[in-house]
DNA sequence: AATGCGGGGAC
DNA sequence: GTCCCAGCATT
């Protein structure tokens, strides 16, 4: 398990900063004083370190007592999952399978049940299998190394950083959709950031990342927390933002976006995604099998599939499920794997 | 660079 | 209805 958890190495991050200090990065400006700050934080930084002290919610992978392996599970989970539809699924897996070689035993129709609502059921796959690569590959210890973490089965870029940063409390930078948008607004003055993700805007985050280790993970979910309560996509309360008053976006008087006719919209109802969820509800919901007349029926919300406007949808479903293994073949029908 | 992949809640 | 959410894998 991990051992330098070191939330409470706190207060490096708190105080006042001399502007001699602030200058001279590469020395010790106080050798005898725990609280001094490091040479590279602006006060940009300050602003949201303090802000997030005193609003940061209480997540339970957030507790310093928290595994590593309890990190990368809620990260994971975290993956286009909001926080408050993760945290129960996440308490009742952690006590369930408290180890990467816990879960790594468990029967992935287990394992696809207890993943339950939380959307994307490959993620659970993944997670199983990036636990069982934990297990025999790495001593039952989630690795510290990035290129060890991006080979893991569901981890790349975010995923890898964020357990760096958050278990390991190793400076990385750590790029997801809310510290994407609050650097956008603050830094470039853009109501959201561009789609995709390019080599300048990564470079751009990482040298706002502090030098000190523990304070650039600090940084990173103090970032990413200002964004999911303040800075928000919807509706962003500037008047309660630490740094409203050296933001590009405001200052600009809140822009539209720019890319916004571009964006596209990912449909829902009559979506191949929503026949795959069906099947998916209804394979969890049963121990055996399922026909394949009845698992056609449910992917086309109980009408008969020839009464869709695209017949051919529930069939479809069902042969990606299986393609994807999130359903086998039996006799007489499917079922879990 | 563009797609596919769940599901639910806010507006 | 639309938009968004601690993204990843594949093409």
């Amino acid at each position: 398990m991990r051992s330098n958890t070191a939330q409470e190495h706190g207060r490096t991050d708190h105080g006042t900063l001399s502007l001699a200090a602030a200058r001279h990065n590469t020395g010790v400006p106080f050798p005898h004083c725990q609280d001094v700050e490091r040479g590279d934080l602006t006060p940009l930084h300050h602003g949201v370190l303090a802000w997030y002290r005193e609003h940061a919610r209480d997540l339970p992978w957030r507790r310093p007592d928290a595994s590593a392996w309890a990190v990368l599970v809620s990260e994971v989970m975290l993956q286009q999952t909001p926080v408050v539809r993760v945290e129960p699924a996440w308490r009742a897996w952690m006590e369930r399978w408290p180890t990467p070689a816990a879960l790594a035993a468990a029967e992935p129709a287990e394992v696809l049940r207890a993943w339950d609502r939380l959307g994307y059921p490959r993620r659970a796959l993944r997670l199983r299998e990036c636990a069982a690569t934990i297990a025999a590959r790495h001593g039952g210890v989630v690795p510290e190394d990035e290129a060890e973490l991006l080979a893991l089965p569901g981890v790349g870029e975010y995923t890898a950083a964020a357990v760096r940063a958050f278990a390991y409390r190793r400076r990385a930078v750590v790029l997801d959709t809310n510290v994407r948008r609050v650097l956008g607004r603050v830094a470039d003055g853009v109501a959201l950031p561009p789609p995709s993700l390019g080599r300048a805007e990564r470079e751009r985050a990482a040298a706002l990342v502090p030098e000190d280790a523990e304070t650039s993970a600090r940084w990173n979910v103090a970032v990413m927390e200002l964004g999911a309560l303040v800075c928000t996509a919807r509706s962003p309360r500037c008047p309660e933002c630490p740094v409203q008053g050296r933001c590009a976006w405001l200052a600009a008087g809140h822009p539209e976006d720019a890319h916004a006719g571009r964006r596209r919209t990912q449909g829902w109802h009559g979506t191949d995604r929503q026949a795959r969820g069906r099947i998916m509800a209804a394979l969890r919901d049963t121990e055996g099998a399922l026909t394949q007349e009845e698992l056609l029926t449910a992917a086309a919300g109980g009408a008969a599939p020839e009464a869709l406007d695209d017949p051919a949808r529930p069939a479809r479903a069902l042969t990606s499920l299986v393609t994807d293994g999130l359903a086998v073949e039996v006799e007489g029908g499917y079922r879990l794997p």
